[in-house]
DNA sequence: TAGTCATACGAACGATCGTCTGTATAGTAT
DNA sequence: ATACTATACAGACGATCGTTCGTATGACTA
């Protein structure tokens, strides 16, 4: 599972072949054929790899911060240093996928749809948190702040795929902290 | 060509196939190939086709306004309208191809990587003017706004195709008012 | 020991991929 | 009228695609 969800993380979810896998794994095409019915399965089961992978490597950690501001700092830093890790390659798995099927219908779009509000939700949420216990003003365009944030970790996400230039990071990392009160945010 | 700019646009570079092509052009598949010599020069030249469109379509109307806050001003509501346009099928197609090939070197990576580049390098310029005319405190931290700016319509174009929301496109326009100064901006 | 079941295999299926060869047609230049 | 060039064609090539079929192996159960 592990050789599928990296062949998808850099490639695609597209160039995830039966073929690739089987040479992937040293198996042959029918025996990998034979674990999970289809070719759509395969990528689904990637997408769930990816989901839980990406649960344990930055989500349930940041959940052990305070709700608000700390906890989001905490998940956005998590976040950063993960799409940048060597051992995370091909960068933020659930934007590439999101910009490859973002005019496909059909189940993979419909679960990547999934994953990906329940990444709005979870923003917006910490958000209203922070609001709640005054950390923030009550004036606080959470929905929009939410959206301005995810958007700006997942544009960073393939930025740095694409040029390979540590900077967006820090271009992140800056404006992040722009945008969430600065005193509580450590970058 | 145009045929081939859709398919490309709505299902990646890579669907571009010499057969579907031929179909959409209703010629042979021979005759495709001995136009362009290879499937790598035909998703190079969808992608100058690109160029020229967006140029056509959304640069070169901008470069009318004067520099400054306006012309980026004019820039970004035509981005914003032309993502969103219905003839615009896939959204902005240079977003979605970076995603696509954002692991993946290659003639097709580096050609993306100059249009890019120049897609930031507008957006810096422009700000940088607006700073020099005084319309932008002199302290404004020009590469990191706009990276922050190009980020978050690219984003955008994504996040639009992938849901079809049109609240996207107002969070986007409200935060680009949050980031430029108000007054000079209309949305 | 015999039977059942899941697992993985080799081999093949029709379809499509990118590419190449050879040919026919149409237009232009001599 | 003849020669040349560009264009498009049909057809085939080896490779790979997702999928299916029949079979062999091993572990567990009666």
């Amino acid at each position: 599972m592990g050789a599928a969800f990296e062949i998808a993380a850099v490639d695609g979810l597209d160039a995830l072949t039966i073929g690739r896998l089987a040479v992937a794994t040293s198996m042959s095409k029918a025996g990998v054929f034979a674990h999970y019915g289809s070719k759509e399965a395969i990528q689904l089961a990637v997408i769930d790899h990816a989901v839980d992978s990406f649960s344990r490597r930055v989500v349930s950690p940041a959940l052990e911060a305070p709700p608000g501001l700390v906890r989001i700092r905490d998940f956005l830093d998590r976040y950063l240093r993960d799409i940048s890790c060597s051992d995370t390659p091909g960068g933020c798995f659930f934007t590439t996928a999101q910009a490859a099927y973002a005019g496909r219908p059909g189940p993979i779009h419909d679960r990547l749809a999934e994953v990906l509000r329940s990444l709005h939700d979870l923003t917006a949420n910490e958000l209203r948190a922070a609001v709640t216990a005054g950390e923030m003003p009550a004036q606080t365009p959470v929905a929009r702040l939410a959206y301005e944030i995810v958007a700006l970790a997942q544009a960073t996400s393939v930025e740095y795929q694409f040029f390979a230039d540590p900077t967006v990071l820090e271009h992140c990392s800056d404006t992040l902290k722009a945008q969430l009160p600065p005193e509580s945010f450590t970058g």
